[in-house]
DNA sequence: ACTACATAGTGAAGTCACTTCACGATATGC
DNA sequence: GCATATCGTGAAGTGACTTCACTATGTAGT
């Protein structure tokens, strides 16, 4: 005998699509993994950087909250984007405890970049696909996504 | 102003569902992390397991192979499941410099319980979708993923 | 105003996944 | 036999995390 699976046993559609996420989640990952170590940075940092750039400037606490860590690991990333100029920390306006982030323009013309390469990513995947099938199979991530955040509550927003 | 966002600018369907892929990777990939904690063990090492589980005995090399990462951090990683009592190590057959690396019994009793639990949420998420709406679905994950290989050649099988 | 407590960021120390490089032990081709 | 490729691993290093302790500051409560 070779393996358990010999016995094909007709893994019905409810399992094939799950494994189907499965598999999914590993290959976008590598690849977003991929296409942030061509641009010099890591998913960590690059995350920090999508924050930043889709909620504008934050205190360092937002920031941990935003990207589901520790505050204390944020300090550790943006000490490394800061070094390649990308973020600016300013003192907060109000409370001298808190620091305020920011995109620098380098920050800016990356993330720009990262939206530019995320486009074309979309095209790339659906573009040919009917709007009405696409709508049906964003509803079904939906769908997904919202189930699985029931089962783990820690889930952030 | 408060953010680039407020112009809503209407995404499009294809970029709509690039989106909730990222969003599933993220949720769908926090989840395994934490269902492999509360079993007391890491992604990684679950992802070792499972491929002994599904393929039966194989040498380090060929594990490294197949889980897409280095020879030496297989040896990371086994030594660890060796300590659990998970896995073990034999001489092989034929070459004396390889090593066959094969479930305990317990390391197929915890495979098991992760078949189930794979299983169950498979369930959990899809068991109440009209099987021909599945089919469709997982189609069209099928066609991101392989489109998704074709960006990154780097991917493995 | 003074004490009490919560909060913002960071140093220290540690874990885990991962890498590259070097090395000893085998296998293999000619 | 001898060159050469291959198998696993030690050594050393990076990056993403964590927890714990500590300082500096904000926010009450009386």
């Amino acid at each position: 005998m070779k393996s358990l699976h010999d016995m094909p046993e007709r893994p019905g559609p409810a399992r094939a699509s799950l494994d189907r996420l499965f598999e999914l989640t590993e290959v976008l990952g590598a690849l977003m993994q991929r296409g942030m170590a061509d641009r010099g940075l890591t998913l960590a940092r690059a995350g920090v950087l999508w924050a930043l750039f889709h909620d504008g400037p934050m205190t360092q606490r937002a920031l941990a909250a935003a990207r589901g860590v520790t505050p204390r690991n944020v300090t550790g990333l943006l000490d490394a984007l800061q070094e390649e100029g990308l973020v600016a920390r300013e003192a907060h306006p109000t409370d001298r405890r808190a620091t305020l982030v920011s995109l620098t323009p380098k920050g800016r013309e990356f993330t720009a970049g990262l939206r530019g390469g995320r486009d074309e990513l979309a095209a790339l995947l659906f573009a040919d696909l009917p709007p009405e099938r696409l709508d049906t199979f964003a509803a079904t991530l939906v769908l997904a996504i919202e189930r699985l955040k029931d089962v783990d509550p820690t889930a952030h927003a």
